[in-house]
DNA sequence: CTGTATCCTCTAAGATACTG
DNA sequence: CAGTATCTTAGAGGATACAG
C-alpha cells in the first residue's frame, strides 16, 4: 500500500509535532523573529533603559507587551533586569553580550528595511493596482498605427 | 495644567496610530520579522521550489500560511511567482533579488540561532528552576562544615 | 497540484484596575 | 514607577471541502 502525498505530509507533520521540543534551533529562530522581539531589542541599542524609556522609545508598545517580551528576553540571557528598591520602584535593563551580538543581526535588518522601504512600497503599489498599468515600459514603441 | 506621564503616553500613542502609515520602515520591519516569513525565506534560500516543496520543507507549516505568506512576500516583490498552466498546474517560487539581499540577514539570524541555543537552552534553565541553585560554581568551596 | 472559501478555535495583545 | 491580575476581543492560523 502507498501513501498518498497528502498523508506522507500527514506523517511528517504528526512527526513534527511530536519533536518541536527537540529542535531548540528552530524554535530560538522563530522566538526572535518576533516584532517586538525586534522592536525591544532595538530601543536597547544605545545602553541601559528604565521600563518608562521604553514605553516612549516604542510608540504602540503597550506596558504588558513591554513585560512578558523582556521577561522573555531575560529568561533566553539577552537582556538583565536590575532593580533599584526605593520609593518609585527603578528598574533598568540592559543587553547582555549575547543579547548585543544577536543586536548586530537586528540592526542589519532594520538597516535593510530603511534601505528598501521606497522599493518595497512601490512593488506593493503596483501590486495592489487594479489597474494592469498601461504604458508601463517607458521606451515602448507604441507608434505603430 | 501639567499632564501626567501616562496623559504624555496617551498622546504618543494616539499620535503614533494615526501616522502608523507614515512610517514604512518600521512597518517594513515589522513585516519581516515574522516567525512564517523568515522559515519561508530560507526554505528558498538555494533556488526555485515548488508550493509542495516548500510544505516539505517547512514542517508546520499549513498549506494557508504558506499561500499567505508568500502572496506577501510576492507583494512585496521579495519572491517571483511562476505558473506553469499543465494538467496538474505546476507554481514555482523564488527569491528576487531583492529577497536574495534580505535571506543574507535571515541566514546571519539562523545562524545565530545555531551558535546560541545551547545556551540559551542552558539559561532558560536555570531561570526556570524552582530551585535557587545550591552548588551552582562547579569549583564552589563548599567545604565550609 | 495549487489555490480559494468556510468555519472554527485559540492565543496574542489591548484596556482597566489594583498593589508595593 | 514597575508589575500583576482580569476581562475581552480581533485576528492568526488550523481543518475541511471544493474548484480549476
Amino acid at each position: 500500500m502507498t501513501l498518498t502525498a497528502e498523508q506522507e505530509r500527514q506523517n511528517a507533520q504528526d512527526h513534527y509535532n511530536a519533536s518541536l521540543d527537540l529542535c531548540p534551533a528552530r524554535q530560538l529562530l522563530e522566538a526572535i523573529s518576533s516584532k517586538w522581539v525586534t522592536l525591544v531589542m532595538l530601543a536597547l541599542e544605545d545602553g541601559q533603559q528604565r521600563h518608562s524609556d521604553l514605553r516612549k522609545r516604542i510608540p504602540g508598545a503597550s506596558q504588558k507587551m513591554l513585560t512578558s517580551t523582556l521577561r522573555s528576553l531575560e529568561r533566553d540571557g539577552l537582556v538583565l533586569r536590575h532593580v533599584t528598591v526605593a520609593v518609585p520602584v527603578r528598574t533598568d535593563y540592559e543587553l547582555t553580550p549575547r543579547g548585543r551580538s544577536l543586536l548586530k543581526i537586528i540592526f542589519d535588518m532594520k538597516e535593510w528595511a530603511e534601505e528598501n522601504m521606497d522599493d518595497v512600497a512601490a512593488s506593493r503599489l503596483e501590486h495592489d493596482s487594479p489597474r494592469p498599468a498601461f504604458n508601463q515600459r517607458k521606451d515602448s514603441s507604441l507608434h505603430l498605427s
